[in-house]
Order: C-alpha cells, then sequence, then structure tokens
DNA sequence: TTTCATATGTCAACCGGGTGACATAAAAAA
DNA sequence: TTTTTTATGTCACCCGGTTGACATATGAAA
C-alpha cells in the first residue's frame, strides 16, 4: 500500500497534523521535527496525493489546453511554450486535441470540468460562445470567445498587409490568396482582410481561394494554377500550403520565385528549419504563449481582471527567404 | 457554488444514493427515477467532480505523457494520436514536455504520481532506470527503461539497413551518416549499427558525425561537407538534418541528388507535405501510437501482463522522393 | 514569578462522492 | 396467498489530506 500522512506521522514519531504543518509550512515548527519529519518521508518514499489535498483546497493547478492537434508545429510549439511556462508557474496540463471535432471540444470542455481544472486556455475554432460560459478562467488564443474572456494574438492584419505588399513591391502584377474557410470568427481572417484591403489600395483585383476544413489542399492548388496562368504572386495563410504551392509550381516548370513568388504565414522554428528558404510571416509564438499562461495564472490567482482588458496583440515579423 | 449530488437529489426529490446509483447505473432503478434525475442535473448543470470519485475509487483515469518536446512533428504527431487512443478508451491526458533535462524529467514523474495517474506512457530519454521504479504502469517508446517495462518501437533496425542499401543501390561511392549522440541506449542507435553493418557488408568505409544534444547541427553539416569533398550519400537520422543537409548543399551548389543524396528519417505527415521530394525512412507513427496506449490500457485494466512480452517492433517503409 | 511566544498533540469536521448493510414497500411471479 | 424481484431510502464509513479549536508543555522575556 501506498504510504500517508499516518505512516509517516507514525515512523517520524509525530501526530499526522504535525506532518502536514511541515508539509504545507504551517504554524510552529521545529528544525528537529523537521528532519524527523523529512527523513520519515524519505524512508517511505512518501508522495502526497495531490487530489486529496486538491479537494480540500478546492484548487487543482491544473489547466485544460484545448487545440486541434499537436501535429501541427504551429500548435505543437505554442502547446511547447504554454506548457513550459505553466510548469513554471506551478500548473500542469491537460492536453485536449479537439482534432477541429465541435462535438470532441464539447466533450473535452466537460472532462475538463469535471477534473476541476482552475482554468482553460483554448485554440480550438468551433464551438459557439455558450460551451465556454461556465464560470472558470478562459484564456483564447486567436479567437473571440465572448466579450469577457481574454484574447491572445499575433497582429494578424499587419501580417496580411506585410505579405501582400512585398509581393507588390517585388514586382508581382497578378496576386492570390490561399485560405481556410471564413466562416470562424477568427482573427486569422484578419490575414485575408489586410490582403483584400491592400489589393484594392493599389487597385488590383482581390481572389482567395478557399481550402475547406476537410478538403484537399493539393486539389485546390493545381485548380489554381490551372485557372490562374497568369499569377505570380501568392500569399498562402500558412506555411505548409506555401509549401505546396513551391512543390507544385516546381513540378510544372514554374520558377519561384522568378516567375511565382510564394510567401507563407506562421514561421514556425521547424519550418525555419526545414525549409530556410520560405519567405513567410513569423508569427512571435512563445510570446503568445507565454502572455496566454500569465493571463491565465492571474486570473486563476484573482490578480487580473478579466474586464479590464480582453486584447493582446503581438507583432509579426516579415522573414524574407528566397521565394519571393 | 457549484452543485453537488445532494442538491441534485433534492431537486429531484430522491435520495443522494439514489442519484449515485443513477450516475454510476447501479442497482434496481426505475425509468421514472432515471428522467427525473437526469432532469435536475440538467437544470442544475450538474458536472461531478471526478476528483472526489477518484479519491474512492482509486482510479483517476489520467494517463502522464513524458517526451522531449510536442514542438517537434515527430513527437507532436505520435502525441496526437496517442492523447486521441487514450481519449477513446476513456483516459484523459496529463502532457510533460521533458525538453531534454533530467531534473525535469524527474520533477515530472514526480507529479504525475502525486496527480495519482493510472499509467505513464515515456519517451524521454534521459533517466535512469532508478526513476521510473514505482509500482505503476509505465509503457516506453523507443527507449529500454527496464526489464519489466515493455517497449514499443519501429524496427529502426530495418530502417537504417534500408536507408544504406538504398544509396549503393544508386551508386554512391561515399555514404556517411549523421546522428545524435550514442550515450542513450535508444534504439536510435539500431540505425546506425545497420548503417555500419551495411557499409561492413559492401566493404565501404562507415563513418558518423555526430550532433550533441545542444550541438548546432548547422556547423557539424558545414564541418562534413567540408571535411569529406568526396561524399556522395548522406543518410541522416532525421527528417530535420536531411533537409538541412541538402539546403546546404544547394547553397555550396552540389546538387541533389545528381551529386549527393539524402535519406531522411520519420517521415511524420507533416514534413511528407512540406517536403515531398524528401527519400525518407517513415515510421508507422499511429501504429506505434495505438499499441503504446493499448499496451498501457491492457496493464491498468489488468489485462496485460508486462511480463509476457516486452518488445513490440513496427515496420518502416522506405518512401523514395527525389533528393535520392 | 508571571507572562508570552514557541512547539506539539488530540480531535473532529470537511472536501464530494461511492458503497455496503439494512429496512421497507410495491409489483410480479409462484 | 406467499414468495421473489424490483425499487428506493437511511445511515455510516471510506478515500487522504487540511484546518480550526483547544489543551499542554517548554523555555525565554518581563
Amino acid at each position: 500500500m501506498k504510504p500517508k500522512i499516518k505512516d509517516v506521522a507514525k515512523l517520524a514519531g509525530v501526530s499526522p497534523t504535525t506532518v502536514s504543518r511541515v508539509l504545507n509550512n504551517r504554524g510552529y515548527l521545529s528544525v528537529d521535527v523537521r528532519e524527523k519529519v523529512a527523513k520519515a518521508m524519505k524512508e517511505l518514499n512518501y508522495i502526497p496525493n495531490d487530489l486529496a489535498r486538491s479537494l480540500y483546497t478546492q484548487r487543482t493547478n491544473l489547466i485544460g489546453f484545448i487545440f486541434p492537434t499537436t501535429a501541427n508545429p504551429f500548435y505543437g510549439e505554442l502547446i511547447f511554450h504554454m506548457e513550459n511556462a505553466s510548469f513554471e508557474r506551478g500548473y500542469r496540463v491537460l492536453l485536449c486535441n479537439s482534432s477541429s471535432q465541435p462535438e470532441k471540444e464539447e466533450q473535452y470542455v466537460e472532462m475538463l470540468l469535471r477534473n476541476q481544472v482552475d482554468g482553460i486556455i483554448s485554440g480550438a475554432h468551433n464551438l459557439g460562445i455558450k460551451a465556454y460560459q461556465h464560470s472558470l478562467p478562459i484564456v483564447a488564443i486567436d479567437r473571440y470567445l465572448s466579450e469577457t474572456i481574454p484574447v491572445v494574438s499575433s497582429d494578424n492584419y499587419q501580417g496580411g498587409r506585410l505579405a501582400s505588399e512585398l509581393l507588390i513591391e517585388k514586382k508581382c502584377k497578378r496576386i492570390l490568396h490561399i485560405n481556410g474557410t471564413r466562416e470562424m470568427a477568427s482573427p486569422a481572417n484578419k490575414r485575408r482582410d489586410a490582403y483584400e484591403d491592400v489589393m484594392k489600395e493599389h487597385k488590383m483585383e482581390a481572389l482567395t481561394y478557399e481550402i475547406p476544413v476537410m478538403g484537399n489542399a493539393e486539389e485546390i492548388i493545381s485548380r489554381l494554377l490551372d485557372e490562374q496562368p497568369d499569377v505570380d504572386g501568392i500569399f498562402a495563410s500558412d506555411d505548409k500550403i506555401a509549401a505546396r504551392v513551391i512543390a507544385e509550381a516546381r513540378k510544372r516548370g514554374i520558377k519561384v520565385p522568378e516567375n511565382l513568388k510564394v510567401v507563407g504565414y506562421d514561421g514556425t522554428s521547424f519550418v525555419r528549419d526545414i525549409f530556410p528558404d520560405l519567405t513567410t510571416i513569423q508569427q512571435p509564438i512563445s510570446d503568445i504563449a507565454e502572455k496566454a499562461v500569465e493571463l491565465l495564472v492571474e486570473e486563476i490567482e484573482g490578480i487580473f481582471d478579466p474586464g479590464s482588458q480582453k486584447e493582446f496583440v503581438f507583432p509579426v515579423q516579415l522573414l524574407e527567404g528566397t521565394s519571393t
């Protein structure tokens, strides 16, 4: 059987209450007792049961992360940094890959509540506001969930502008955009808005090819290249799409960047490593991660009032490779 | 205040015990009571407290994952699939990014034990056997932890052979290998063993450039290309290194695959997407993930005896791109 | 000598839910 | 009609740790 406080107390020759006092450093304690208890704990290999403690204290030090998938390095890196930031602050992480399935996302929210998490950071974009209406600290990433839920993101509009303007500077005459569907109230839409604004400012026609959530990107890209023979600039909404555009273009003998310039988005360190030539808009992933955790923890600990400020936007950076 | 069983009971006009019976579907229950209770739960927005339940049942349905980082798509994808498999089986996941820091890994193990996880899946490679000597179901991925801990992996030796033999078939005369350091008892070393065996079989000199854990891959690759002007084949121990080799080679005007053929390793779907030209050895990530979770859950539920079989090896697949 | 801060023990209640024992009553089967 | 089965309630204890109230015993300061 696992040792419990009682066992430690017996071995150390003190009362269970005293052991608890040592553990929580409360009340008067002599060095002698502290040592005896520490020794007994080591000898028994005692490990406190956080369930029991949490049940009483009404705090679990658990945070739930709800994100589409760790398989995508953007989320993978974000989660990595957030987990680190949480760990540093004494919080543990319950991981939820919602896989872009609304039902799963909903089940996850309930699961997290059953597990009594102290807060949730959500970057999943399927659920309506309703599902997040529990009196629990929540921080959203790149997504407006409700009036009182703070949002952390990078400057998507600025990113869209940077990408579009770069292509214009580079003398592209026919610039297209590839993006996911617009349905969700995601700040990522601002990239598209920026693209459209820039096109308008330069009196150029804006045209966006959309890739449905479950759609085949390859097919859309092929179709784009078929239908738009005069395209010479593409702003892709993420690096994966950008890379695929480049691969498909090369397959067709279209030279990048001579005949076609491509800008991606995200600039994760993994993609930077593996595809350093790609011009992209880099999101400050670790800043976003750090801020999201900081906000959530402050909310949990009652320091931060979610009503005070609800949007935190970090600047992005243009990284020029040789694809433009 | 959050509603508890008592409140549900009061509203439904039944006893707390009956509510518990409904929740756990035990004993005799009329449809009528079931409905009344369900209605009361919905009305109060009742969510059971899993802490309390777990405290009594001695089961948390929590699994701990200890892996270096979700930022690497290999782990990101592995974790994604494992999390899905766990969710399907009714288990939740506590995520630990050990960041290749032994101290952190040790802290994580203790943290998981405090949280009363039902089991651990570890793919982190820093700790000695000792740290995992707690009477808790554990499954290791790609790493021998102890006699009784089952290991799930793909066939690293076969992968190393496939890669090396491909380069030989393609008439490479000077084939080098790039790998991490050998120190850890990782099955990944078998890739190197296979490379060395194949070289020996063909009476060719084997030479491995090692990249230290905290080392600069760029620098090693540069040095390799400087020191080995006659190299015409490189087997890299992962796709990231392979991609960097190709980038560096192109920068130097070395044509791939004409003058230099490169084989990577891992074949994650993200890298396949972004860099489809890369020849690589693909690990069956979802098979590994599925098996690891299956084993762990069987161990937890007492179905699987870890003494019975302790190694599960899945075949790898050679994916030929245009880098060879 | 008195007073007070220090140090520890005892005890019971509590966190929220699970469960076994037992009582009771109505409906169904023998 | 008697026996079973079904259906629910009551009650107390359990899980492991936390905490407040209170008692008691030192040693030091007043």
